[in-house]
DNA sequence: GTCTATACAAGGATAGAC
DNA sequence: GTCTATCCTTGTATAGAC
């Protein structure tokens, strides 16, 4: 049956290579990741993962990008559905828990590639902040979309970083024990307060928990 | 003033190598440091270097081990001075986000050390691990004494975890933008919430007392 | 304890046949 | 596009004089 073009056996390389690179990477970081354990592990040659991407750096660059995309290819719309806050906010949690399983990689490649300090050249740098704004637009996009924060701009920053900020920190976690899992019900509960506290309307959120004194007091 | 008896000068040397390592290693990670690169940065040879430490794991578990014990002997008792929670919660959070503040490598060391991968020695896993676990029972210890869960361990460990997710985070945020602080503001708010919804006392803490916070280092 | 010099392996990168 | 063979640099580590 028609065999591939040779156009489309390069392409199926390229991908091998990059898969490679992203297994490799993102457990050892770029700096631990030679190109010829790349090599040895997906089959081809040193010659040809020069010959597709030019250079370590190169590599570097392309799969950060193909991560990005994938990534932010899987969230899911910043424009979260549900009749009540409530139900936004549990249907966001869930999304982003969903995520950090199913893209484990996604903050150690920032930061495990991210290390290359000085030898960072622009194309890696740029690649990474795109990544980094990215999902920062996405959790804004999102938290303004459950709580419905669209005049509230610092608030909507607000929580965004947050919600960031515990997922990075959960990622690190991850790092010592590989099974850890986004705990979303304290944050949850963190997130309900903090809108709270901006004098967001809630409407009798909190539900099954809380029948004490939830923070209303405002600035 | 005679001059040192040698055996010092061998003292000197040792902790400037390390001062050197410390630094180099928690801005560019262990793969990416190399032993030529802390070589001409603190001015001794190579050799020097080997006589002390042996290997470049040597200088690694070395340079973990006196981060840990050095960021211990800074963070405060965890027995939490304050005569009720707002006082202790708000002293707490204080200590938190200067430590932060004084110590920019405490989470980068473990994080970017951390990334060895196989090649870890068993005496560099134990030095993360002893790092991270006196780290963990501070956090315990010090949201058990804020919060009085001397006997809500569960709670006590949720508080904890919580809250170095948000620090680890955070370290992860200050990798892309310098100047990050801990936000101790939400964080003291969130933390409020938890307790409450674990129906922790915490008898009319919330708002009317403290001013929204902003409660960062000095100097 | 410190220095110079060096052994030896591994890494990044290229040449050129196919 | 892929392979073999190779160049050159850098890295870890050691030897031995002082």
């Amino acid at each position: 049956m028609t065999e591939a073009p040779a156009q489309e056996r390069g392409a199926r390389s390229r991908d091998a290579i990059l898969d490679t690179a992203t297994d490799l990477m993102s457990r050892h970081g770029y700096a631990a990741t030679s190109i010829s354990m790349i090599s040895a592990a997906c089959g081809l040659p040193v010659s040809s993962i020069y010959w597709h991407f030019g250079s370590k750096k190169g590599i570097y660059v392309a799969v950060l990008e193909r991560a990005r995309t994938t990534l932010l290819a899987a969230l899911p719309p910043s424009e979260v559905p549900g009749a009540d806050v409530a139900q936004r906010l549990d249907t966001f949690l869930m999304e982003v828990g969903d995520a950090f399983q199913r893209h484990p990689r996604g903050v150690k490649l920032l930061l495990g590639l991210g290390m290359m300090g000085q030898d960072a050249s622009a194309a890696a740098v740029a690649e990474v902040r795109q990544y980094r704004d990215a999902l920062v637009d996405w959790a804004r996009d999102s938290v303004s979309s459950v709580f419905a924060l669209r005049d509230r701009p610092e608030a909507a920053d607000e929580l965004a970083r947050f919600t960031l900020r515990m997922v990075s920190g959960t990622a690190v976690a991850r790092w010592f024990e590989a099974d850890t899992v986004l705990d979303t019900g304290p944050l949850r509960v963190a997130l309900l307060a903090l809108a709270a506290h901006h004098g967001v309307p809630t409407r009798g959120v909190p539900g099954e928990d809380a029948p004490t004194s939830v923070v209303t007091a405002r600035e």
